[in-house]
DNA sequence: TGGTGCTTGCTAATTATTTAGCAGCTCTAC
DNA sequence: GTAGAGCTGCTAAATAATTAGCAAGCACCA
């Protein structure tokens, strides 16, 4: 699934691919076929192949792994994950998008009180 | 793990407690020795008992976790994923806390620059 | 001290996942 | 149009996970 959410949709030759420790091509494919029986994931035919993708919307996705995130790893603590977040960003953050994360925190203020 | 990492360390019954749909106690059992034998958990003796917990260290499981999370959802982009942190935030964060955050990135900026 | 309640160490059986491989279909390039 | 490459649908076999259940050991309490 992380897979799908990562790239959006995906064949099953590209799910190979793309995991990093991959099983066979065979076990790719049932693997595909159990998540659409079990209702995550769809597929529609592009071509000769199928192309498959995340049943939920990418951002109920999004919502969802980071509350889980928080919750797991953060006691539900969004201080300590914003700062785990500054910290494994690789690249330094622009000083454009730091404003824009001030702005943010700012609207989250007025909206709080 | 992630019950793992969310409470520290548990016991077998505290872990199929703690896991929603969970399996059966012969299950978790297997699967806390499996995770052992791949190197994911380890366990003291406490009292009759078995006491699991994850091997690599919180603070290093905490950045994994982020960096997966902000590469699998948000194509690594930091303000997106704070802006779904600030999003999911159940309760709203006290005025100190966003303070803090606001201390937090203007930090950030000039170590940036 | 002796019993009771849990927990571990096993084992065996069931269920699920992973694997390989082939026939038939679809697109692409020549 | 035809050959080839690639993908699906299928099946059967191997491997792994899940389950149940029992004997043995430890801790707690009367």
């Amino acid at each position: 699934m992380d897979v799908l959410f990562k790239h959006g949709a995906a064949t099953a030759a590209q799910v190979m691919d793309l995991i990093p420790d991959a099983p066979s091509y065979s076990a790719v494919r049932a693997l595909l076929r159990i998540l659409e029986e079990k209702g995550h994931a769809k597929h529609v035919k592009v071509g000769p192949r199928y192309v498959f993708s995340p049943v939920i919307s990418a951002d109920k996705a999004k919502k969802t792994a980071m509350q889980h995130t928080l919750s797991t790893f953060f006691q539900g603590s969004v201080t300590q994950a914003v700062a785990a977040l500054l910290d494994v960003s690789e690249v330094d953050m622009s000083e454009d998008e730091l404003s824009r994360l001030q702005k943010m925190i700012t609207r989250a203020k007025k909206e709080g009180s």
